[in-house]
RNA sequence: GGGCGCGUAGCUCAGCGGGAGAGCACUACGUUGACAUCGUAGGGGUCACUGGUUCAAUCCCAGUCGCGCCCACCA
């Protein structure tokens, strides 16, 4: 006997390990020999990380699919895996080191370090894992791969090497993006504008041998000045002409510097001449480069002044106490330095004036700190080359995007990609596989002893490696002409972490080796993935794809929206609006989650989730369960062999139908990723089908004393819960597979889990069925309506008079007379030529069902009652004959749609004779 | 500055050329032998606004207003 609820939490647990012991979620569980695979890779989460709402969402989408292709036979292979997340995982593990006061990254040694976060990974690797087993996902955890194991990291190397061989990886000394916090390069998609509000200073810098005469400029960044090399005007502002080929001479310092004429400079801004910093500004970079300026570097690693010993900075110019009072800044935090420097121009009588000024500054975004365009040596992939074919392939349809939408944004990005920035100052990642000599040579081979091998052909004598960079330090050009051995050394920065997930579905498939699996399941199917990461990993996985592998990485991507809270905010921890999944697992179910986040995947639209939702659809499940529940008490066991279609019962047959067409379109929903449509075809039809009108018609059967027509219904009643458990199935799979096992222990044995049964693919039609049973729906709720408004109690019985019924009408009511006596609470159903008086008259079809109420029958009620249901008909009408008295509708409307009309009209006229008379009659009454 | 999306019942959202829908919330009634995590019935909407296309517009087009988001080097 099952309990009166489901219990989640005492059932989860028991049934995924049934799963995976059984092996239902290995690549290919359950399907026949000759199946067509079917792949999702999963969008690896941060291994240290722990599952947040989005992550729930993408993952329960995925089960989905997962399930509902593994259940229609196909070879199906969720490949699951982490992310070592270079740059949060090194800072996670640092901030462990802070808080226990333990010795520095820099005071461990990179050794001791990665170490330290390879323990940290063991530690709680596992906890996204589990909790992601926690939510039911189905992946195949016998193959389970990282990004940093060694088959992932042999995949990186040969990427990297090839890509370098083939001359689409290079090292390039041009303007980063720098974060001074992490001290690391960080790429393009990394920074994030946040507008900021801040001032905007006119300094004024006086004219080289014309006393008295300025050239004024804005900035928003003053401490950059001491880096300036020159100062731009547009070669068309007549204002400055005369100055152009002149020189400034820049305050505080005393650099000589040119007034150049540049395109840059734009007259409607500011004054329309503009300050050129090329170390510290992108445009100005490139104004350098146009110009042959010098480039000034005033800023160090951690965006501090450096003056002192800087060459660069004092090249060129003449000691003077200015120079020297500027010199004490050396050191200085840059935000510091720009208070000081506002001062001394200030004090100097050269700011022109300052305005107040919103802009957007860039910051980390893990940081959360401004990032610095700074001048380093770094790794580059050529992404423009690397793009073409990826943009090809979503062209051709090779690769479509769902929703269609996000494709616009992908070909904006990719046809103006700019060369991607892989290397990172970090230790935790792929250390690059670049070993340089003393002579600035550089070998990029697959392992160390390629590159030993590679140098000593280049320098045609033995090499060493070092273990210290300052190990190169010691070598002079003649010591490489002449010593031996050579010392090499290997590049201490690691790869973005995008850079290994770009290779995800190859590298987890056991590329570079020709694995079964990799022949087998890539081309992979779907991916699924939230739209933030179209450009970190859906774009560079297709370039890469598209590179190695000669093919896309998959067909679909479906993009899902951002899960927010219930008002539409974004969760973050600091806003205290996070709700986290395992709390709603925990409160709920993880079949209740589930369903929530299917029903409300809309395509399109982010999802506000509120736990009130979550809990409706814990209803739900208790609701399943007690309709299993009810089967189980009346014995409603399968039958092997069972065919619906042979059923005589009209309500039997009508079941049957709508079971198919449901499936059907179920089936349908999902295929075209409709998930909300897919969960509420379901929902729809377990609760408002089968319990609220299937079920309650069986009631009276089942307690009747038709024994073949109980019969009948009992295998019905269990052939319908059984298709509806597989249906659910990949929505609710802990449920329904807990239900399948409890109904599995009577009759015929069960053959597999539900994990592993058949996806429903019914081809049932029953039309004459369906038109009976929706006419006693409609008896039913007519008759019932009318009772709540007549506010009839409910104990009341009434009886029921039928008049004018036709000869089917007068078998209808013959065959459902039990179950309209039931369902709405008449003791007696009686047919008669004419309505009585004194009755409540409702039109179903050709006949009226008449409620004899005398005594209870308030007339004023019911004559309200009709003339509402009468205008309800006359406006109808109404709207039918202007659309019918249009000869431009008739004469350009399609011929159904008139048709249609006319039909439409036809049963409304005859609907408004029929309340006419029962008005007519009532009036008698009164 | 460019691009995308959204404004439909109190709330959250489906629908997207021919009869305004769901869930939740609300109201009334109900201990009907599956389920009160329930049942029955009900109230509630000029489908943001203005024009246009069409025989027909919540749905297509244009514009206006309001609200999000993404991208971008303007000092």
């Amino acid at each position: 006997m099952l309990d009166k609820t489901y219990q989640p939490a005492a059932v989860e647990g028991r049934i995924y390990d049934e799963w995976q012991e059984s092996g239902a979620f290995a690549a290919g569980a359950g399907a026949p020999d000759n199946a067509d695979s079917y792949c999702i890779v999963i969008p690896p989460p941060n291994v240290t990380g722990s599952l947040h709402m989005g992550h729930a969402l993408n993952n329960t989408l995925q089960d989905i699919l997962i399930r509902f292709e593994r259940m229609r036979g196909r070879d199906v292979l969720w490949q699951p895996g982490t992310d070592h997340a270079g740059i949060a995982t090194q800072m996670v593990v640092e901030r462990q080191l802070m808080e226990n006061q333990e010795p520095s990254r820099r005071d461990l040694g990179r050794e001791a370090f990665l170490d330290r976060v390879w323990q940290w990974k063991g530690e709680s690797g596992g906890t996204i894992i589990n909790q992601l087993k926690r939510l039911g996902a189905s992946c195949d955890w016998s193959r389970e791969r990282f990004t940093m194991d060694d088959g992932l990291s042999r995949a990186v190397l040969e990427v990297f090497v090839t890509l370098y061989h083939e001359g689409l990886v290079y090292k390039d000394q041009r303007l980063v993006n720098w974060d001074p916090k992490l001290h690391t390069a960080i790429s393009d998609l990394e920074v994030m504008q946040v507008e900021t509000k801040g001032h905007l200073w006119h300094f004024k810098y006086p004219i080289e041998g014309e006393a008295g005469r300025f050239i004024t400029v804005a900035t928003t960044r003053p401490e950059t000045m001491l880096g300036d090399t020159a100062v731009a005007v547009h070669p068309e502002d007549e204002r400055y002409a005369d100055l152009v080929g002149k020189h400034a001479i820049l305050p505080l310092v005393g650099r000589r510097i040119q007034i150049v004429a540049d395109e840059w400079a734009d007259p409607e801004t500011g004054s329309g001449a503009v300050k050129i910093t090329p170390a510290h500004d992108f445009n100005d970079f490139e104004v350098g480069r146009r110009h042959d300026l010098p480039m000034v570097n005033v800023l160090d690693p951690e965006a501090a002044l450096l003056l002192a010993g800087n060459d660069d900075f004092i090249r060129g110019v003449s000691p003077s106490d200015d120079l020297n009072e500027t010199l004490e800044l050396h050191g200085l935090d840059r935000f510091t330095a720009r208070q000081k420097i506002v001062e001394r121009m200030e004090a100097r009588g050269l700011i022109d004036k300052i305005e107040e000024h919103v802009h957007k500054v860039p910051h980390g975004d893990r940081s959360n700190v401004p990032v610095e365009p700074y001048l380093t040596d770094q790794w580059y992939v050529d992404a423009a080359t690397l793009a073409k074919p990826a943009i090809a392939a979503v062209r051709d349809g090779r690769t479509a995007f769902v929703p269609k939408t996000w494709e616009k944004t992908y070909f904006d990005w990719m046809e103006n990609i700019q060369p991607w920035c892989v290397s990172r100052q970090l230790w935790w990642g792929h250390r690059i596989p670049a070993w340089y000599g003393p002579d600035g040579a550089v070998f990029v081979e697959r392992s160390e002893a390629e590159a030993v091998v590679a140098a000593e052909k280049h320098y045609g004598r033995s090499v060493e490696i070092a273990e210290r960079l300052d190990a190169l330090a010691r070598w002079q050009k003649a010591d490489v002409a002449e010593a031996s051995p050579v010392t090499l050394y290997r590049d201490e920065d690691v790869l973005d972490t995008w850079f290994s997930s770009a290779l995800w579905p190859f590298s987890t498939l056991g590329w570079p080796d020709e694995t079964p699996a990799l022949g087998r399941y890539y081309r992979t199917d779907v991916l699924v993935t939230a739209f933030d990461i179209i450009f970190f990993w859906v774009a560079r996985m297709m370039m890469m794809g598209l590179h190695f592998m000669k093919d896309v990485p998959f067909h679909t991507v479906y993009i899902h929206a951002l899960v927010r809270d219930e008002h539409g905010a974004k969760m973050s921890k600091s806003k205290g609006n996070v709700i986290d999944p395992l709390d709603l697992i925990e409160d709920y179910g993880a079949d209740a989650l589930r369903f929530t986040l299917a029903a409300m995947a809309a395509q399109g639209r982010d999802i506000k989730l509120a736990a009130s939702r979550v809990a409706g659809y814990r209803n739900f499940a208790t609701k399943l369960w007690n309709a299993a529940r009810f089967c189980e008490m009346n014995g409603c066991r399968r039958v092997a062999g069972y065919d619906p279609m042979a059923s005589r019962q009209t309500v039997n047959r009508w079941i049957a139908v709508e079971t198919a067409r449901t499936a059907a379109e179920i089936t349908a929903a999902l295929e075209a990723y409709r998930f909300n449509e897919a969960a509420g075809a379901v929902y729809r039809f377990v609760w408002n089908t089968f319990c609220d009108w299937y079920l309650e018609l069986a009631k009276p059967v089942l307690s009747g004393d038709d024994e073949a027509a109980k019969e009948e219904t009992r295998a019905m009643s269990a052939w319908v819960l059984d298709h509806i458990l597989a249906l659910l199935h990949p929505f609710m799979p802990f449920i329904t597979e807990e239900l399948w096992r409890l109904t599995g222990e009577e009759g015929p044995a069960r053959e597999t889990m539900l994990v592993l049964a058949g996806w429903p693919d019914l081809d049932m039609f029953d039309e004459a069925a369906a038109d009976e049973v929706n006419w006693l729906v409609d008896v039913i709720g007519q008759i019932r309506s009318v009772r709540a408004e007549m506010n009839v109690p409910p104990a009341a019985q009434l009886s029921v008079i039928i008049a004018g019924a036709g000869t089917e009408t007068r078998r209808r009511l013959a065959t459902h007379d039990t179950a309209i006596r039931r369902l709405a609470r008449a003791q007696s159903i009686e047919l008669a030529d004419n309505a009585p008086e004194n009755a409540v008259q409702i039109v179903v079809g050709e006949a009226l069902v008449c409620l004899p109420l005398a005594g209870v029958i308030d007339v004023g009620a019911e004559r309200a009652r009709l003339d509402k249901e009468l205008q309800k008909v006359e406006g109808e009408i109404g709207r039918i004959d202007k659309k019918l008295g249009n000869t431009q509708f008739l004469e350009k409307a399609p011929e159904e749609v008139v048709e249609a009309e006319r039909e439409k009209r036809e049963d409304a006229t005859a609907l408004k004779a029929k309340i006419e008379q029962a008005i007519g009659r009532l009036a008698r009454v009164a």
